[in-house]
DNA sequence: TGGAAATCGGGAAAATTTCCTACTACCGTT
DNA sequence: AACGGTAGTAGGAAATTTTCCCGATTTCCA
């Protein structure tokens, strides 16, 4: 059974062999259209027109680069998923993508067996990383988390993300497009269902999960 | 080929037993010259008499202690490397050695095995710390972030330190024997010194300093 | 010992938190 | 088609916290 709605990827990297066993990978999945650029540069100019649904982007890159691609894309649109594709394995690079605005990072190596989980992640808002990083994943701490984070709701979520990143109740409620109190009471479920009583844990409930870079 | 300049090293600890074994750890590193006082009193004076290019302080001493020694030191100079050598691997006391101006922090477990390393960064102006303490970092952002929380006094740091923790008002406010507007007051002038907006973002910067667990 | 920094905390307005309740919508069942 | 469960929404009300202002002590150290 064929979904009604394809999704529309955009593949960012600059080598032609990457670009082609991406196509090869996603041959098999038929509910996404593949796009293409070699640059940051040209992504944003693809995304102006084809506004994509999930973006597949490399680091090192000739030109802007792709943490600089991330922040331009991130800018336009605050919710579109970016996913990273990468030869590098380490926090700190990690780390700068995910404060450039990626919501999931799987490297080179992982991409052949996770790719296809981690776009199903992404698309449905939840973040995804790769199980070869170091920091994410391989703690005892970190499986809690996520299954903590697990029994939020998607609106719960929402509202979790933008708590730990420090962003106001008021500001979050704008963004979120309802009331202040409506804000407010999702916190305090959040808080519930992650068995804390305070922003500080909760900011480290979801830097053990990957979330969030310290 | 011998180094044309030899670095002076000066080892702070009141157990004979100690030095002995800094003295043969650092037989094996010729490029330093080697000092010793047994306690931060003679410490300081000896700085004075002969300027030595690292300190290495011990925590636990008779008299003002390492930390105040440290303090003493740093404030003669503020580029001094100074590393400390201690039993204590808790967060606490890596946060009050960073607060007092430490640049590096070693178990007496690890010495054995990191002093070396430690040196070497230290001369070199990097900051170590030990990797049995496991959740403090040696990255970009550690350092910037030690940086920030080295601007506390000693209340501040006091509240920071149960904010992040996620202890409330009030209760910082009883445990601190004074009023929660107080608090509220150093906490609003922890959020300026540290640069952040939020608890949450608070949380971030101890956990990269080193002074929380994720 | 004089001045800077640290500490403490009141006043007052604004914002948030907590605990209620309640309405609506949607989803899958029976 | 009626039903129950879950998610999302939000108001009321009281308590707490936050912010920004200010001034009074105390402490430190140059």
């Amino acid at each position: 059974m064929a979904r009604a709605t394809k999704s529309c990827l955009l593949v960012v990297d600059d080598h032609e062999i990457v670009r082609m066993g991406m196509r090869a990978l996603l041959s098999k999945e038929p509910q996404y259209e593949l796009l293409e650029a070699s640059s940051a540069e040209e992504a944003v100019n693809l995304y102006d027109k084809r506004q994509p649904d999930i973006i597949i982007m490399d680091l090192m890159m000739p030109g802007m680069g792709g943490l600089k691609g991330v922040q331009h894309l991130r800018a336009k649109n605050s919710r579109l998923p970016i996913l990273i594709i990468s030869m590098l394995d380490d926090p700190i690079h990690v780390g700068h993508a995910i404060r450039a605005g990626a919501h999931g990072y799987v490297t080179k190596a992982r991409a052949a067996s996770e790719l296809s989980k981690a776009l199903k992640a992404l698309s449905e808002g939840q973040p995804y990383f790769s199980n070869d990083l170091a920091f994410v994943g391989n703690n005892e701490y970190s499986d809690d988390a996520r299954n903590l984070i697990r029994e939020l709701s998607k609106r719960e979520f929402e509202i979790f993300q933008r708590l730990v990143k420090g962003v106001g109740i008021k500001e979050i409620a704008t963004d979120l497009h309802c009331s202040p109190k409506t804000v407010s009471n999702h916190r305090l479920n959040v808080l519930r269902k992650l068995e804390v009583n305070s922003v500080a844990e909760l900011t480290r409930v979801a830097i053990r999960a990957g979330l969030l870079v310290p």
